[in-house]
DNA sequence: ACTGAAAGTCGTTGCAT
DNA sequence: ATGCAACGACTTTCAGT
């Protein structure tokens, strides 16, 4: 899986397409100055590629019961290196463990959690992450506002075909 | 804007569409057993209600150039009130800060940024991210790995009407 | 790799329940 | 709030440049 190489009208291609997923072929490629066809071709492909990983639906987190979230910073005990594989397998379990990060500085792993109330954030932590084996510091900080979640990655205009 | 009070047909859509943004209409009704008219009705109540803020096609940061990834706790000095609007409408017109948090703890924010490499990392920093008004303590986490990065809400089987 | 056109599928609306 | 039915719009493929 080489860089793929994306020209100029892939780049719009991606950057219409984050912002607006269900835009019709035809308007994308209106937008573009591609035909339908060859618009919808070079869609296809960056899905086959791996560039675009999937199309979604952004759900705001507080209309379905979910308005609380925390920054979770978590550092493991350095015995076992069998922690961090299980750590990460039992995390990807856990769908109100939205991201979570292996990162330099103090901590060894930054997780973004949502939950409904303190009282299933409580339980979150006792019942789950606080389970898992290996666990040395759970430091949790709460979202007091959300000032941008954004999922559209910048793309360079690089000129290379 | 209160409780939208989904349904269960609601969040059968709601887990669906946030896997799958762009399934048909026709196979969306079939799958949450209702027809494609009465599907189609709820699909744009949810986008109209904002329940569903919008589609997107989620591309790989990697793949278009930008795999670094830094999560940075952004202190600010308490000397003036004005310094957290001002930090925050500059943060959001920086493209490469996909996401941050106002938050409890040690840091005021939290931010996830994307760059090329170090350089382009160090030109963020010394061109965007110092130069706001009050800033008192920057610490940059690098991620070393993504183990999870979702972005569908995990919908509870609630059974309000 | 693109365009244009053809064929099939789907989205969208109005109406009745 | 639902289902059915119809029309128009769209997706997808294929031949030709």
């Amino acid at each position: 899986m080489q860089p793929p190489s994306l020209d100029g009208h892939d780049r719009r291609i991606l950057k219409v397409l984050q912002q607006q997923g269900r835009i019709t072929n035809q308007e994308l490629a209106e937008r573009i100055g591609l035909s339908p066809a060859a618009c919808w071709r070079r869609v296809k492909a960056l899905e086959e590629e791996g560039v675009i990983k999937r199309f979604a639906a952004l759900v705001d987190p507080a209309r379905v019961g979910q308005p609380l979230c925390a920054l979770v910073m978590v550092t493991l005990v350095r015995h076992h290196i069998d922690n961090t594989a299980e750590f990460e397998n039992r995390i990807l379990q856990y769908p109100e463990v939205l991201q979570c990060y292996a990162t330099t500085g103090n901590a060894d792993f930054v997780l973004r959690v949502v939950s409904e109330d303190m009282a299933a954030y409580d339980r979150f932590l006792n019942e789950k992450l606080f389970t898992l084996p290996g666990i040395s510091q759970v430091s949790s900080n709460f979202a007091l506002r959300e000032i941008k979640n954004e999922t559209a990655i910048p793309i360079p205009q690089g000129h290379r075909v």
